[in-house]
DNA sequence: CCCGAATTTGACCAAATGGTCAACATTCCC
DNA sequence: GGGAATGTTGACCATTTGGTCAAATTCGGG
């Protein structure tokens, strides 16, 4: 197959302006809240001009999904099987919450799509993302057969990961309205909670 | 001030079959998602006749979630001062991921509202919403000093308690696409685990 | 059965929005 | 420096959508 990146460097910038300015739209509008107009103004670029980069506003929102899919799963996939499992967990979690506080809108992005029913990234969920999941409940599994975890269910595990850590960008209006003081403080009381939530869960059962 | 409840009979009808045609519409599209055409059809009347009974479009919205806010705070409220910390706690968490089987459209629908930074309810979230929450944490901490549960950060243990139950419903696609398996067959792991995961976290240290 | 009040709707409107196109400007490369 | 390829835009279009209105229909009680 012929290469299908962007071949000049006004092109790559270009591109890479609406994504950022698509982000910041898509995250706080949702799919259908967002105007190419909005889109637009916010890449410094003319309506037509954002058409004759991409064929439509759903290409814009598909291209910048797909993009970012990747690397939002690095970290499930940066846990290490040779590691000390309790903290190769709590390890994940941390850097979940980091992604929350410093990638608010990816996670926003995400949530909205998921919440429509994920329609233009289901395959994507079904396939390379079940994998993942499916491949780290495994290993989860041998830890816990080896007595270095609690035999707790893997998959449900790693779903309150996601929704505890997500939890503090998707629903951070929330948080904010009943914490009182804005911004990213109170991701450090988050940390310190959600670490001995899962330490106690996860700690085997020796006593 | 004058009552201002319908009056007669068929305006009841109407106004119940908007919010339910509502409900159904924006839990699935979002505010801007949502159409008065669609609610309309959904509800069984043309859209004049829409109008003729909220003002706007944004009327029925408002009125809708302000409807639902009051029941969807129902079991925070319903924790007993009185009763057994950690059942008390295990209780409730039980009854949010009811909620979340038996209503996941009134959950989506305050996911949806609150990423969007809850422009709509802000102010009930940093009025009563705050206030209850603020209640039911000090109840904790009550607890908490007398030894009957272990010294966790009460805001953040109810966030985690919301965060993990909603996203069954609010995630359903994902959770669904991960697990296989379609409809409600997860719920009774995830209470399982769920259960699991809180009770070892709140079982005070006494070994 | 009849009248006024309540209810319903077809036709319509203005604004917003995704997208097109031909013309104009710029860049690149020989 | 010039011509082709690339990039940019003002003007425009069709559709969708929230909302209006006057006319028509139904309802409820005396």
């Amino acid at each position: 197959m012929t290469t299908d990146v962007p071949q000049t460097r006004i092109q790559r910038k270009n591109r890479e302006a609406i994504y950022g300015a698509a982000l910041e739209v898509f995250s706080t509008e949702g799919f259908r809240g967002a105007t190419l107009d909005q889109i637009a103004a916010a890449a410094g670029l003319s309506k037509p001009n954002l058409l004759y980069y991409f064929p439509s506003k759903e290409a814009i929102y598909t291209g910048l999904l797909s993009g970012l899919l990747e690397t939002w799963l690095d970290p499930l996939r940066d846990i290490d099987p040779t590691g000390e499992p309790i903290e190769e967990m709590l390890g994940y979690l941390c850097r979940k919450l980091e992604m929350s506080r410093d990638f608010p809108r990816e996670s926003r992005l995400f949530a909205n799509e998921i919440l429509r029913g994920a329609p233009h990234i289901l395959d994507q969920i079904e396939g390379p993302l079940r994998t993942l999941v499916d491949e780290k409940s495994a290993l989860l599994r041998g830890w816990a057969a080896a007595g270095r975890i609690a035999p707790l269910d893997p998959h449900h595990l790693i779903f309150s990961i996601w929704s505890t850590t997500q939890h503090y960008a998707d629903f951070g209006a929330q948080v904010s309205g009943i914490l009182g003081s804005e911004g990213e403080a109170h991701f450090k009381d988050a940390e310190d909670f959600l670490t001995i939530l899962f330490r106690s869960a996860l700690t085997p059962v020796n006593n």
